[in-house]
DNA sequence: GCAGTCACG
DNA sequence: ACGTACGTGACTGCG
């Protein structure tokens, strides 16, 4: 039999240890996570390392020791734990548990003493001994047998003492280290020692004198000295000093060293811990998770022809998609169920099947359904119209929390208790694996998604009810979602030919400009690495250097800017950049979104992701085609209306932003100035300048605007310095004046983080949520940005909310008048539609009197409009 | 897969 | 003292 090896963990330094080392996580609950994932990721490694027999983690006990008995002030003066570490204790004390491993902390003593008093025992026993703690104190423990593993770096890092170290690193032996103690005290522990002695002096005085004992009987062979008196006068402090930092070795404990052996995880507990703790990456990496995901036998069948009697007046629908890119991926099947045993049709029996595309058509029949849009446009390519969806599971997730991430029916359903439904990544496998399986595993996975929006679908809506969003939902999310379908669908017609030629005139431009900065460079190297060019930058040229990043040097757009005058070459590398960008995104990029078969691009808008309520675009993003640069925006001329005749027409909102502002802060001046018509920008330079309208400058207006965007981001002086490239002192100043000019502004600002921190959430005008569990954080940085977010999210997120119902009534409105004019793209404060020119005039009447009325404020919506033969020409 | 950069509102 | 403006997505380089 192998040697026993016991293996000793200080609970409470390890903890501390990693707390501070590790970035503040938080799962998807908003517990704070990062100490018991430090502890996990050391705990593990130690465990594949060492492979102990035995295990214990000691904890301290609480705040009164014996030690305090001795000296009332030992351990005074500590700050107290932060509670984003004292919230993880429960946590980390599950984890021990679910480990198998034993815990056990002992009134009126320390870990450290249990941990001594273990050791000892172990060690007469012939028992090899690992101690593991973040305190140095406990290397006084080491001895041939026990190894005292101290972390180094937080936690990534082990230093290993055993007596020939401590020896090798002090020239002490162990027993010495209390010695040392004694004499140099510890700041951390309040034990005082001998003033004045640090760890050089203690070392030296020991290494002469063995002891503390010993040095003060030969106090009087010392020569004279300031050392000597203060050791003398403080003859007392240091043997108490001594005596508290002596690990006691005979603590009454009550575990045996055989309540401590370890055999492995209790794996299944384990992983609900990781689970419940979001410890994704350990998840993936454990070799028992695949096994884990097992799940209990399951009930479905393989319809190859659907009749009446399958389809019922309330069904959960679920259609299986081969990845998620759905206006182009295969559709692989439909399983139904109505809480009954589900069943799976394959896709060429559905495409076939009148009898279900019927049922999918009728909007009687209702479907609860989890990412409704993707479904309905994917069945849109197979010439079915999904109709009836009552109940869309990815939607109400979100509302219910959007800061959750994941759109997969097994993370959504998780959430609510849920789990008898396997992760795609499961079935489908990630990377280079990833493959379709078979039909029966595909049947069955898509039958346990149905099952599983059946089985939520009334706890979720009881949710959501509860916090007073159904009606945001029902009434704005879920017909939105349809909305968005045909939108994606329809898609929008980019010229193939015009993008190539603005190519192949960029790319002209391309090879110049690299020339040219080669030149100036005196060598080639590539201009798109960051690290190659502040080589280049900053090394070789020797311009100064602004600012840094993680890596190395920044070359941002920003720096370059205040380097302008340095060197020739940072135009050249900012146009080369400008150029380049365009080229790989906007035309590289885009003509690989066009669909051969409609010359369309079809983006597909991310519903439930943003945390703030906006809606985002993927493949290709058309949020974020150009338009600030004039070489950019050329980009819109190859966006064109899809018929002969047809022409493209924009609106957007006015400032709406600020007017949300006005709205819910209800700020006087504010208000005023949007019930008047003003131009708001200049109102607040008159303001914070004291000047009137027509003193207003460009440079003026310029920094009222800064100050009005830095308003709706959250203020800070550093942002807004930044933004303006002026000193944080005048930013300040800037901030001081817009609040006394527009104090309920001010108001409204302090109130709602104030409201953040009671709540723990900020909500919008339909009341959309967002939890903000780091507003109590005792972390400067990461409550600031909390704070600011408080801010930002209501005025944000309503905007997207007016928006939103925008659209809602512009569909209804466009079919009440009979149009053929198609909403096609939304950027957040604008709508893009497509339009025969005949319903041009029509369309300058609804469009700004429905987006104006979407939601009425106390403040008026503006909208502005134009139109076109392409995106570039409605501006 | 992450960091840096840059496009948009 | 602390050191960031809010919300996104795509591309490139690099380990």
């Amino acid at each position: 039999m192998t040697k026993e090896k016991l293996l000793l963990l200080d609970g409470n330094s390890l903890a501390y240890r990693a707390f501070f080392a590790l970035p503040l996580l938080t799962n998807d609950s908003g517990i704070h996570t990062n100490a018991v994932y430090g502890f996990t990721t050391m705990l593990q490694r130690i465990l594949e390392e060492e492979q102990p027999s035995k295990i214990l983690v000691a904890f301290d006990a609480g705040k009164t020791t014996f030690r305090h008995e001795t000296f009332t002030e030992y351990k005074g003066g500590r700050q107290k734990t932060p509670p984003e570490l004292s919230e993880q204790f429960p946590y980390l004390r599950k984890l021990i548990d679910a480990y198998g491993i034993k815990q056990y902390e002992l009134e009126l003593y320390e870990a450290d003493d249990i941990i001594g008093t273990l050791a000892k025992e172990a060690s007469s026993q012939d028992i090899d001994v690992i101690i593991v703690s973040g305190d140095r104190d406990l290397t006084q423990l080491a001895t041939e047998q026990v190894t005292v593993y101290i972390t180094k770096k937080g936690i990534t890092e082990i230093e290993k003492n055993t007596p020939a170290y401590i020896e090798e690193k002090y020239g002490l032996t162990p027993s010495q280290i209390i010695d040392m103690k004694g004499l140099m005290g510890d700041a951390s522990d309040n034990i005082p020692g001998v003033p004045g002695v640090g760890e050089k002096t203690a070392v030296k005085l020991l290494k002469e004198h063995g002891s503390v004992e010993s040095l003060y009987k030969a106090m009087d062979t010392l020569k004279a000295s300031k050392m000597k008196e203060k050791l003398v006068a403080n003859e007392e402090q240091a043997i108490m000093s001594k005596k508290l930092a002596t690990i006691f070795t005979d603590a009454p404990i009550e575990v045996a060293l055989t309540d401590l052996a370890y055999n492995g995880p209790n794996e299944e507990e384990l992983i609900n811990v990781w689970r419940e703790l979001g410890f994704k990456s350990l998840l993936e990496k454990s070799d028992f998770s695949v096994q884990e995901e097992e799940q209990a036998p399951f009930d479905y069948e393989i319809v190859q022809e659907v009749k009446q009697e399958h389809l019922k007046d309330v069904m959960a629908v679920h259609l299986e998609l081969a990845d998620e890119h759905y206006h182009t991926c295969q559709q692989l099947g439909i399983a139904l169920t109505d809480g009954a045993k589900p069943i799976y049709v394959p896709f060429d029996i559905v495409a076939k099947s009148d009898v279900l595309r019927l049922w999918l058509e009728d909007a009687t029949k209702i479907k609860y359904m989890s990412d409704s849009k993707a479904a309905q446009a994917a069945l849109r390519r197979a010439g079915i119209r999904l109709a009836g969806v009552d109940f869309d599971l990815l939607l109400a997730s979100y509302i219910n929390n959007p800061g959750l991430s994941g759109d997969d029916v097994a993370t959504l359903a998780k959430e609510l208790g849920y789990r008898d439904v396997q992760a795609n990544e499961t079935v489908y496998g990630k990377g280079a694996k990833r493959a379709i399986p078979t039909i029966d595993t595909l049947a069955e996975h898509a039958s346990r998604k149905a099952f599983a929006v059946w089985s939520v679908q009334p706890k979720l809506e009881t949710l959501l009810k509860e916090n007073e969003q159904f009606d945001l939902y029902k009434n704005l999310e879920l017909p939105l979602a349809s909305i968005l379908g045909e939108m994606e669908s329809e898609g929008i017609t980019v010229n193939r030919a015009t993008l190539e030629k603005m190519g192949q005139e960029l790319n002209d431009k391309l090879v110049i400009i690299e020339q040219e900065i080669y030149k100036e460079a005196g060598e080639a190297f590539n201009i798109n690495s960051p690290k190659q060019l502040g080589v280049i930058l900053f090394d070789k040229l020797g311009l100064p250097v602004i600012k840094k990043t993680k890596t190395g040097y920044s070359t941002a757009a920003d720096v370059l800017e205040k380097l302008k005058s340095e060197h020739t070459i940072i135009e050249h590398i900012l146009l080369y950049r400008q150029l380049g960008k365009l080229q790989s995104t906007y035309i590289e990029g885009l003509l690989k979104e066009i669909h051969n078969d409609d010359g369309k691009v079809h983006t597909r808008f991310q519903q439930a992701l943003t945390a703030t309520g906006r809606l985002s675009s993927t493949d290709p993003n058309l949020q974020n085609i150009p338009i600030r640069l004039e070489e950019g925006r050329k980009i819109r001329q190859a966006f064109v209306p899809s018929k002969e005749g047809w022409i493209l027409f924009s609106a957007d909102y006015s400032q709406i932003e600020l007017r949300v502002l006005a709205h819910m802060s209800e700020d006087k001046n504010l208000v005023e100035a949007f019930r008047e018509g003003m131009d708001v920008h200049t109102r607040t330079a008159m303001d914070v300048f004291h000047v009137s309208a027509d003193e207003v400058d460009s440079n003026m207006r310029r920094a009222a605007k800064a100050v009005n965007f830095g308003i709706v981001y959250g203020i800070s002086d550093y942002g807004l310095s930044q933004n303006l490239d002026i000193t944080r002192k005048e930013a300040a100043t800037f901030i001081e004046k817009y609040f006394a000019s527009f104090p309920g502004v001010k108001q409204y600002m302090d109130d709602i983080v104030q409201d953040a921190k009671f709540n723990g959430y900020v909500t919008t005008i339909l009341n959309r949520r967002r939890y903000l569990p780091d507003i109590t954080s005792s972390n400067f940085n990461i409550r600031s940005f909390a704070e600011r977010t408080a801010m930002n999210t209501p005025i944000q997120g309503s905007a997207a909310d007016i928006i939103k119902k925008a659209m809602i009534d512009m569909d209804a409105r466009l079919k009440k008048e009979n149009m053929q004019a198609k909403l096609l793209l939304q950027v957040h404060d604008e709508l893009i539609f497509e339009a025969p020119k005949e319903e041009i005039a029509l369309l300058e009447k609804i469009v700004p009197e429905v987006m104006e009325h979407a939601i009425e404020l106390t403040v008026p919506l503006k909208v502005d409009f134009n139109h076109g033969a392409t995106w570039y020409e409605a501006k």
